[in-house]
DNA sequence: GCAGCGCTTTGATGTAGGTCAATGTCGCTT
DNA sequence: AAGCGACATTGACCTACATCAAAGCGCTGC
């Protein structure tokens, strides 16, 4: 092995568990690190794929932040997602061989490059890979369940205080502390993938904070009171 | 082939081109035939799957009509999509091996049940089947990217139009009416669904009916201006 | 150090759609 | 065929959130 290869090997990535199935044999190791292409860099608001690109990858998100977002024939858009280290883009690609969401980066990022038609091949061969690509496709089919039940049947303060809670049970996963976090959106990105304005985020992060649950310093959040957090989400029953 | 197996062998299907790859070769077709272990029968307001049930298998629809849906801890519930013959239901259980949602039938119904590992197994030896179930999961996500879109930053009127507009079209696949159609569903459900309350959605019915762009009976809808409810979705831009 | 800009906060007011309630329609059972 | 129950429609009123508008904050670049 030359250095360069080590260097995009995912068997030694500190993602690897976020990225990759556990319990592959070594044979099996090898076969995935041929996965990743190359590397990427995407600069701090550039977009990694839009709307129309011919699709011919996934991309790993090595470090930085994305958000995904689809947009209206009159100009609207909605942003259906953001994506941190450790998690896969592009999925919306493979139905009609073409992109059908734009991924910008909110911070400069770096994303590991895997050809899809390289990810099929290994999969048919490994199929501990195969149940893991399966299961990441699940995995955002369930998320995006979860945002229609938030879109769908969710009032403005309980909107956020999921979307709060959800970010910061992700950072912990990746090792950050679950009390405070910066924010890499905007008040508007949030509203949009919310369905709400900017003005009523920027609201309800002030009467959460007046309420005693969190401290606002612009895009630092401290949380102060997960679990009253936790209780506006799912409001405790009233017996009768 | 014993009668048995005819009876229940997707080459034989009348809805195999919505629910299989084309193209494939003799054998690989009998391999996919494979894929269906039995047929079950689902009764109206029956629920195929509920939440926290194993997951063991893919269902594909083969008669008639199905909604899942997903519930708060305090009760609400979202209507997460309605599915009608030759769709597959069920991805959202292979994540954690157990389903998060409820899939009931919306009139008596007919399933395909496809056992999960054998789907992997023949996936892996087929690959026109594996980019299928690919494409499937990825059009399912690119789906509720659509439905996000439309609880983000839809209004009523909109999201009523863009519903009729979808059931419309998926209908005409399948050889039925542009003009014509019969909802499966309550207005609940489609409120649900919609993100609006049941009262909204029968007024914004009546709206369609006084404006000429439809006439509603009960649950028969016929459609009289299927441009104007295009117009209503994409708002025509005007220049500035 | 301060000018300018992008973002955020806060206030005043408007409205789409929610809520509550009454009535209507249809299909099913007896 | 009458009566019931589930679903749908319509009206009157209300509220959560949007909209419009005005400061305020904290960068970045000169």
């Amino acid at each position: 092995m030359n250095p360069h290869t080590i260097k995009i090997a995912c068997s030694n990535c500190n993602l690897r568990e976020l990225c990759l199935p556990l319990g592959l044999n070594t044979q099996e190791l090898g076969r995935v690190d041929e996965l990743v292409d190359k590397r990427r860099p995407v600069k701090r608001g550039v977009s990694l794929f839009r709307v129309g690109d011919k699709f011919t990858s996934l991309y790993a998100i090595r470090t930085g932040f994305f958000k995904t977002c689809v947009t209206t024939a009159d100009g609207r858009d909605q942003v259906t997602g953001f994506q941190m280290a450790g998690e896969i883009i592009g999925l919306d690609g493979i139905v009609n061989d073409e992109h059908s969401c734009n991924a910008i980066a909110l911070e400069d990022a770096e994303v590991c490059v895997m050809p899809y038609d390289r990810l099929e091949e290994i999969s048919r061969e490994v199929s501990a890979l195969q149940h893991h690509v399966h299961k990441i496709m699940s995995r955002e089919i369930v998320r995006e369940h979860g945002v229609m039940l938030l879109l769908g049947s969710m009032r403005a303060e309980e909107r956020l205080a999921a979307f709060l809670l959800n970010l910061v049970q992700r950072l912990k996963t990746r090792g950050f502390s679950m009390s405070d976090l910066v924010l890499r959106m905007t008040r508007e990105e949030i509203g949009s993938y919310l369905g709400m304005k900017l003005e009523t985020v920027s609201r309800t992060f002030s009467k959460f904070a007046d309420d005693g649950l969190i401290e606002v310093k612009q895009r630092h959040i401290h949380i102060l009171d997960a679990d009253a957090l936790k209780s506006i989400v799912n409001p405790p029953q009233h017996c009768h």
